[in-house]
DNA sequence: TAATCTAAGGCAATATATTGTCGTATATCG
DNA sequence: CGATATACGACAATATATTGCCTTAGATTA
């Protein structure tokens, strides 16, 4: 989120380099106000942006069976120990369900429970499809796709990034 | 950050919604991300994204007499209470330097320390944007406009929602 | 089959995000 | 000029994000 002009870099460099400073600065705030905004939307129903995503995760057909909470931490690109922390208040709040996997001991899977089910899908949804609407009021639909390739693009190399050190040059 | 099938509500309708759940998932993921990655890129700084949002706000000419507090937080769009731990954290580690203003005694005034701007032009700047290439690598200049573009579009969006009740219906 | 390696999840420490509330300071109004 | 309203920043509570490390469980290897 750097907001300062670059160093001389030859006029391309540098606007793309100013253009990134803007752009990341951006994407923080978007991501506070996303927090904010998204929240409250569903604040009645005790929900947070990060439940949502974990309801959303929990409702795909694939996962019907329970997921694994390494496999949810995964899917949402948090770490396990975050997903540990949301997950048990989320059961507090009788949400989802957690138990162990009889196949492998060490691992948890998480179910939806019914009453999570109707707050997500009665309660919840109508608001964030609402909220979605108010937020990409001036988009369309083709803007909506790109914009979506564009965040699909930058996932994909910060992931590679975030890959074990041989892929990166920069803690070899 | 809704994943699963809208209602139906027309192929246009349904279509949007979807690809909203989509965009606001990969949204929420970014965010994450820019915290795990861009964290690590300038680690060995002492430096998180927060606060190199915040150097990157005291860098600027238009605050070189410092800027308060509250203005800060408006200026990255986070709570008062929120910028005050980061900035706390920040003098503590000699990066910046908080100081009532003359002017108004329940202001405080923000500053980069020498030190602060040392580690921030000579020693993170480099490696942001090091990192900014890797992120943007298969963007073009028109690209990074555009998605810029497109974060702008919804933070004006984001921020109507946010002001007070009577621009918005949920609440009133 | 025992030793070794890897996996799964959570504890702990720390940083960052929100809202509600409070004390002090300043601005506005009658 | 005093009363009232608003502003500023921080405390507190809570939620969410990371990394390092630990215990238990399962997989692999010699």
């Amino acid at each position: 989120m750097a907001k300062q002009k670059a160093s001389i870099a030859g006029s391309n460099g540098t606007t793309k380099i100013e253009m990134a400073n803007r752009l990341f600065f951006r994407l923080y705030q978007c991501a506070n106000m996303l927090h904010k905004t998204g929240s409250r939307a569903v604040e009645k129903e005790g929900l947070t942006t990060q439940q949502w995503a974990v309801l959303g995760a929990l409702s795909r057909k694939s996962v019907q069976g329970g997921v694994s909470v390494g496999d949810l931490a995964k899917y949402l690109m948090v770490s396990r120990q975050n997903i540990t922390g949301l997950l048990s208040r989320m059961a507090r709040d009788g949400h989802i369900a957690l138990a162990t996997d009889a196949r492998d001991r060490r691992a948890r899977l998480v179910t939806i429970t019914e009453s999570g089910r109707y707050v997500w899908q009665v309660l919840a949804l109508p608001k964030i499809h609402a909220y979605y609407e108010q937020v990409l009021a001036d988009f369309s639909v083709n803007d909506t796709a790109r914009m979506l390739h564009y965040l699909l693009s930058i996932l994909e190399n910060m992931e590679r990034l975030d890959a074990p050190a041989a892929s990166n040059g920069d803690d070899a």
